[in-house]
RNA sequence: GGGCGAUUAGCUCAGUUGGGAGAGCACAUCCCUUACAAGGAUGGGGUCGCAAGUUCGAGCCUUGCAUCGCCCACCA
């Protein structure tokens, strides 16, 4: 009985955890046979991390590759493995200790990293976990950590090869710095943000008369304990002869220097500018041109240090500022406040506000590293999916800035610099101490300096591995257009430094995901979809085909919404119902079929789906190769729905026995086509169709993941097609016509078909059963010609026959206005068409297909003109 | 300030050698027909952002403009 094997809805609970763990552990996701190899590495989310949507779409499309490349015959290995994201775990952890009353800070960095390895072994299989549930056929006997050994070691040798090669220097600049995680950023973990504040005017006395003054503009007052200079532009008048003379720094004992330099702009704020090289980059520029000192007027959190007046130490920046305003008021030294709108930097991460600040950090000099990674895409050795987005690489990578890679936190790598206890400017870099009278560089590195390795260190470099010889470069490498700069763009220059060789073949860069008005998701705001949830409800494969649906080729943004995944669960259900079908049909079946080898049709519509699933075969797998989910998934559900179960199963339901290999072979080929997507029900199905006593088993694997991808061959008969595109317009009018006449296909209708060509004749004939099935109809009449008729009836044209329908009464009045409405739409048509025909123009240049095609598009419409003409003329 | 993208049905979006304006959802009407009501059938709905140009012909190519979104730069 198929209810045995079938529910009559889908239920993906009852299969999806148990079906993972069945390919888990069957080792059904590592690489077999002997065909090319096709990889990828997962892009690693954070270990700490819970699953979003964009981890869910970013591993549907790395899946659906995955399993596509797999059923092709490829040795497809998927390397998974998680980050350790060095300032967002450390925060996690640090928070947590603060909830039990400690902190990082209290219990010192050898405890705390013992908490961070804790917190990673306890939650970092949440993520791992997570990503199962979407069905990833990753290799999980591969999984790797930026933390563990192997990166650990590669990491290493990455920096002292750099080192070596002079790429690495230590450096005194002005960094990105976080008060609030007391670390250094790089230049793209800063966030600008648009802030109201003001611009203070301030007046600095002259060291010569203290009755005149310059007046300077900032929006940073507290900053100016820093201030080394005052700077003002060459060609400026106002200022000209104060150029050379000193000002007095008001509440200080500090004279400086008035400066002339072209950075200043004369139309903004009062065209003088204090500089402040500490904290300041612009300014620190300015201070390098003309010699001037850096003083640091803040400690690493930001609070105001001995370098600022007694009255103001201790103060953190804003409170800081809120009192010298008062201050320099009441002391005459404000001349005006302006509001003023401007942008900060802030964390990315943290959202606090970046203080420039001087620091002594290490950097990769990167301009000398970026010329092959240029190379490389120029040259099409990589490619970009979509292509626009190689002008945002070139843009940065053709102004690309020294990449300061240490960070004042503990959870990471640790450089591997080591300075002599007594003299700390002298330091060695090295694997390991030099010795106890050596200490180690207490700095980590950024995060994303061991990112940059793992297209190669999860492969197992710097070891020479058989890995790396068969799997590197991977082929593709799945991810957003946020982390381009930060990641995709440093594996390559990383990839080509090490390893002589591209990371990977293509980048299919895909968009965010964001709520359906376009909104980023957030727990705020409240607009989060929890794909977790989504599984729960409604399963993987309605949350992956849904994401797969909206993946364009543009790569645009993905809005997504409940009604498109619920659209998607439909789908999924109605897959399982198709095959479900099929299953009843086999209950009847008397012989075993072979669902795997191509039956020949017995009937014409039999024909007719192979053919249409072989074009399905096709545009498919180009669309695949083309990495145009969207597509894909459009032309499967086309299929599937309206083709599969619409017309042919309904088609067939009188002549089950006869048709039953094709639908057999049609479901279990639509099955593999659309495995990638939605892995779980098609597996499901498989495994219950396969255990039909009426399937024979002899070429079929015991999992779809390891089927062949369907073959697609030549198109049998292309007319075929084009007929029943006729029959399936003429059947629509009919039921239109049933429907608009409001009555009920109980009644024993007659229809009558008529056309003078008898080619169309036999084919009417021999669709007639077909007609009669999917309309209703009792009586089907075939005629050359329309024949009078006397009772009540309603009729039309489609596809240029004409159709007449005995009624049991009709009303005259409505049936003669739809027929003018019928008309007066043909005879629009017609003129439109006709307007290109008596174009002179048209008929010379346009080339002689288009010409042929309008002819004939106007010659049935001419017909149909004339049929609803008679029609119309035998009520007056 | 510079760059990129978007603008097509009520909503979300497809639409490449330029030649028929389409899908899903939503809506309306009818139908529990033995695969599926998470379903079936039928239907309504669009001057393709605006303007000019190229062309026999433009949603598509060129130019300009408007609106929205994102990225980079950061005038203190």
């Amino acid at each position: 009985m198929s209810e045995q094997r079938f529910s009559n809805v889908y239920q993906p609970k009852e299969w999806e955890t148990q079906l993972y763990n069945e390919w888990e552990h069957g080792g059904d996701f590592s690489p077999v046979g002997t065909g090319p190899s096709f990889s990828m590495v997962i892009p690693p989310p954070n270990v700490t991390g819970e699953l979003h949507m964009g981890h869910a779409l970013n591993v549907t499309i790395q899946d659906i590759m995955a399993r596509f490349k797999r059923l092709n015959g490829f040795r497809v290995l998927w390397v998974p493995g998680t980050d350790h994201a060095g300032i967002a775990t450390q925060n996690v952890v640090d928070k947590a200790l603060q909830a039990r009353g400690t902190s990082a800070s209290e219990i010192g960095r050898d405890a705390f990293l013992d908490n961070v390895w804790e917190w990673k072994h306890t939650y970092g299989n949440r993520i791992t976990k997570q990503i199962r549930r979407l069905g990833a056929s990753v290799d999980w006997h591969y999984e790797r950590f930026t933390m563990d050994d192997g990166c650990k070691q590669a990491v290493t040798n990455h920096f002292i090869a750099l080192y070596k090669k002079g790429l690495i220097y230590q450096g005194e600049y002005i960094v990105n710095w976080c008060p609030k995680n007391k670390t250094a950023l790089s230049d793209i973990e800063v966030e600008y943000k648009e802030f109201k504040g003001h611009l203070w005017h301030m007046k600095y006395p002259l060291t010569s008369d203290k009755n005149q003054f310059i007046c300077v503009a900032t929006t940073r007052p507290e900053t100016m304990f820093g201030d080394t200079g005052v700077a003002v532009h060459p060609d400026d008048d106002r200022y000209r002869d104060l150029i050379g003379q000193t000002v007095r720094v008001p509440y200080t004992e500090r004279d400086i220097p008035i400066v002339a330099d072209r950075h200043v702009d004369q139309t903004f704020g009062s065209g003088a500018v204090k500089v402040t090289p500490a904290h300041d980059p612009n300014d620190f520029d300015i201070g390098n041109r003309h010699n001037l000192a850096r003083i640091l007027v803040m400690d690493e959190s930001a609070i105001m240090n001995q370098n600022a007046p007694k009255q103001y130490q201790g103060l953190d920046r804003y409170q800081c500022r809120k009192q010298l305003i008062k201050d320099l008021q009441a002391d005459g030294f404000l001349v005006k406040t302006e509001d003023h709108v401007h942008n900060v930097g802030t964390n990315t991460r943290s959202g606090e506000v970046i203080e420039p600040y001087l620091s002594k950090q290490w950097f990769i000099d990167m301009k000398k590293l970026t010329q092959p990674a240029i190379d490389a895409v120029k040259s099409k050795s990589i490619t970009f999916v979509p292509e626009r987005w190689e002008k945002l690489y070139f843009e940065w990578m053709e102004n690309i800035r020294d990449w300061c890679i240490s960070r004042q936190i503990w959870w990471g790598h640790q450089i591997p610099v080591w300075y002599k206890k007594d003299n700390p400017d002298e330091y060695i870099v090295a694997e390991c101490s030099p010795g106890d009278d050596y200490v180690q560089d207490p700095d980590v590195l950024d995060t994303w300096f061991s990112s940059a390795l793992w297209p190669f260190s999860t492969l197992g470099w710097p070891n020479k591995t058989d890995l790396l010889a068969n799997y590197y470069p991977t082929a593709l490498l799945v991810t957003g257009y946020d982390i381009l700069t930060f990641w995709v763009s440093r594996m390559i220059t990383m990839g080509l430094f090490n390893m002589d060789n591209i990371p990977f073949n293509h980048v299919y860069i895909h968009g965010l995901v964001r709520d359906i008005h376009g909104k980023k998701m957030s727990k705020s705001v409240g607009n989060v979809i929890n794909p977790l949830d989504i599984i729960d409800e409604h399963g993987a494969d309605a949350l992956r085909f849904g994401l797969a649906a909206l993946c364009t080729k543009g790569g645009q943004d993905i809005k997504l919404s409940m009604e498109k995944i619920q659209a998607s669960r439909n789908f999924t259900n109605k897959i399982w119902n198709f095959s479900r079908f099929a299953d009843m049909c086999l209950n009847d079946g008397t012989n075993p079929i072979d669902p795997m080898t191509r039956p020949t049709p017995v009937t014409e519509i039999d024909g007719w789906i192979l053919d249409r699933l072989n074009q399905t075969i096709e545009t498919v797998t180009h669309h695949l190769n083309d990495y145009n989910f969207a597509a894909a998934a459009d032309e499967l559900w086309e299929f599937t729905w309206n083709q599969c179960c619409d017309w042919y199963v309904e088609g067939i339901k009188q002549h089950k026995a006869e048709s039953l290999p094709v639908l057999v072979f049609v479901c279990f080929q639509t099955l593999i086509l659309l495995h990638p997507f939605m892995p779980f029900v098609t597996e499901a199905i498989w495994k219950n169709l396969s255990k039909h006593p009426n399937i024979s088993e002899d070429h079929l694997m015991d999992t779809i993941q390891h089927a062949q991808w369907p073959v697609a061959v030549a198109i049998e008969n292309n007319q075929r097609i084009k007929d029943f595109e006729t029959t399936f317009n003429l059947i629509r009018e009919i039921r239109h016509l049933i429907k608009t006449a409001n009555v009920s296909t109980k009644n024993e209708l007659t229809l009558t078909l008529s056309h003078p060509d008898s080619t169309t004749q036999t084919l009417l004939l021999n669709m007639t059963p077909l007609i009669q099935k999917l309309t209703k109809v009792t009586y089907c009449n075939v005629q050359s010609h329309a024949p009078e008729v006397d009772v009540p009836h309603t009729q039309s044209v489609a596809s240029t026959i004409e159709i007449q329908l005995i009624l049991p009464n009709v009303d005259v009045a409505s049936e003669k206005n739809r027929l003018e409405k019928q008309l007066s739409q043909l005879q629009q048509q017609h003129h439109n068409l006709n307007k290109k025909l008596t174009n002179e123009q048209f008929i010379q240049k346009a080339p002689p297909a288009v010409v042929e095609k309008v002819k004939k598009e106007a010659d049935n419409i001419t017909s149909e003109i004339h049929s609803i003409e008679t029609q119309i003329a035998k009520f007056a």
